[in-house]
DNA sequence: AAACATTATCGTAATATTGCAATATAAAGA
DNA sequence: TCTTTATATTGCAATATTACGATAATGTTT
């Protein structure tokens, strides 16, 4: 037991199960805030802006880029990192249609 | 280790992720897709729709209901779901903030 | 009351996540 | 080349999640 059945769900329930899994830890919100914040790609210090160790914030970007929330592009020695839209376009219309199809039902 | 550091977070940043966190497994995604295409409150009949045992049908309600994704109402002797609509607010809002500051951004 | 239906909880096994020290890798500069 | 800087990977311990059988709790029906 214990892993997620994964291959019962469709492939869009997969998708959006992997993306706000993704973003269900707050410093992985804190480095999504803080890209927004500074407002372009920054190139390294998230690191010195959160409270966690190099290898932990590593491995936090990692879940980002691999769910697509992120792009990280090579800079010399440095890693530029960025907001990758498109994946965030893909939760705003899936809760937008949900809260839409909510308004419209009448409920408990 | 292995516990995450929730107080060196925001309220806001752990608020957003407790949201997210509790969608991030498609079975719960599935759920509330389920709640949406019958389009009224629901007493009972998830566990027949999902390829899982009572007890974990049960669990995913759970957490989603603490979550504030769905409410549910004792009707009888069976329990009656729905979609609680303010918290998906709360994220929509969050994501077309985000978009919206992203749009506004040149990046690499 | 007894039987049934519906949902929750407990206990537990399997697996995943979180966090970090230590180490590795890769590019830049002296 | 050697050192420094920046990021990734490895390995491991602590904790959390997922899933389900067994059982409890609660209300309904007969």
């Amino acid at each position: 037991m214990g892993a997620t059945k994964t291959d019962h769900f469709t492939d869009k329930q997969n998708q959006i199960a992997i993306i706000a899994k993704a973003l269900g830890h707050p410093a992985r919100i804190a480095i999504i805030e803080y890209l927004l914040k500074v407002n372009t790609c920054i190139c390294g210090d998230i690191v010195n802006e959160l409270p966690l160790a190099q290898p932990t914030v590593s491995q936090h970007l990692k879940e980002l880029k691999n769910a697509g929330l992120i792009k990280g592009n090579i800079e010399g020695n440095a890693i530029c990192y960025c907001i990758d839209e498109k994946t965030f376009d893909i939760l705003k219309e899936y809760f937008s249609k949900i809260i839409l199809t909510v308004t419209n039902q009448k409920c408990c």
